[in-house]
DNA sequence: CGGAATTAAATGCTTGTGCATTGAATGCAG
DNA sequence: CTGCATTCAATGCACAAGCATTTAATTCCG
């Protein structure tokens, strides 16, 4: 059994994450004054319509803490681009809920995070090279 | 063209990384006191024989700043399983050695280091499902 | 040779993150 | 209904990371 196959993969995956996350924290936050885990929350957030999603909800598919998240979330509603909203059924919860500026910010983003991803994670993808 | 399978690329991405790193610093953490990137570091020196390494030069190789780095390494000097020289040619350069101690500890730590990566790598390389 | 531009690494500062704790609301058992 | 354990989110705290700056040594060019 050979360990190295797994090492690496985990090497290539460091280095594709690194190289990618960085491209995309420069362009993202350069042109529209995202971080990554703030565009990656409001992506998830603009999927769908009803757009209300709990707050650990929204951790786990960023893969953050709750308290990180908690904080982001601040973040983003100081900004405007996000809402919180008592949720009636259980009143320790919060209904976090992506707003029109919220949308729109997401919507300007969403080219340059797709060309970023294309640019860096293209190249390993499929054999272009013929 | 659609950017679906990118976007669905890096998702996946990101959440390996997630998993596998978070699994890395707990067992590492725990088991040997060690973060994923203290034994990223001590790992690469510990490849070769001469472990002379500059500060870039393991900056660029853990995909971390040159400043966190610097202070990577002073940690790791701290509790003495690195060393810093200094380097004859050009005074301004560090060189960054592996100590026994290092060694060791590195030795102690690859074994569970390999482990985590089997067990949670392993799931989405080969189709092991016949 | 001597001064300007460059490079290596360290440091000040700010910020985002995780862990642990807290506070509030709910659920459950007696 | 009362009290205890559980759960959701927010907050205190500590720390690692990046950016910008500093300090020191080297290189380049006149």
């Amino acid at each position: 059994m050979d360990d190295t196959d797994v090492v690496d993969s985990w090497r290539e995956l460091l280095a594709r994450h690194a190289t990618t996350w960085c491209a995309l924290e420069r362009e993202l936050g350069d042109k529209h004054g995202l971080g990554v885990s703030d565009f990656e929350v409001l992506d998830h957030m603009a999927e769908s319509d009803h757009g209300k999603y709990r707050v650990q909800e929204l951790a786990d598919a960023v893969h953050l803490s709750q308290s990180a998240l908690s904080r982001l979330i601040s973040r983003l509603e100081k900004a405007g681009l996000v809402c919180r909203n008592m949720c009636a059924e259980d009143r320790r919860g919060v209904f976090v809920q992506i707003t029109e500026d919220g949308r729109h910010r997401h919507a300007e983003a969403l080219p340059t995070h797709r060309a970023v991803l294309n640019h860096s994670l293209a190249p390993t993808k499929p054999s272009l090279a013929p």
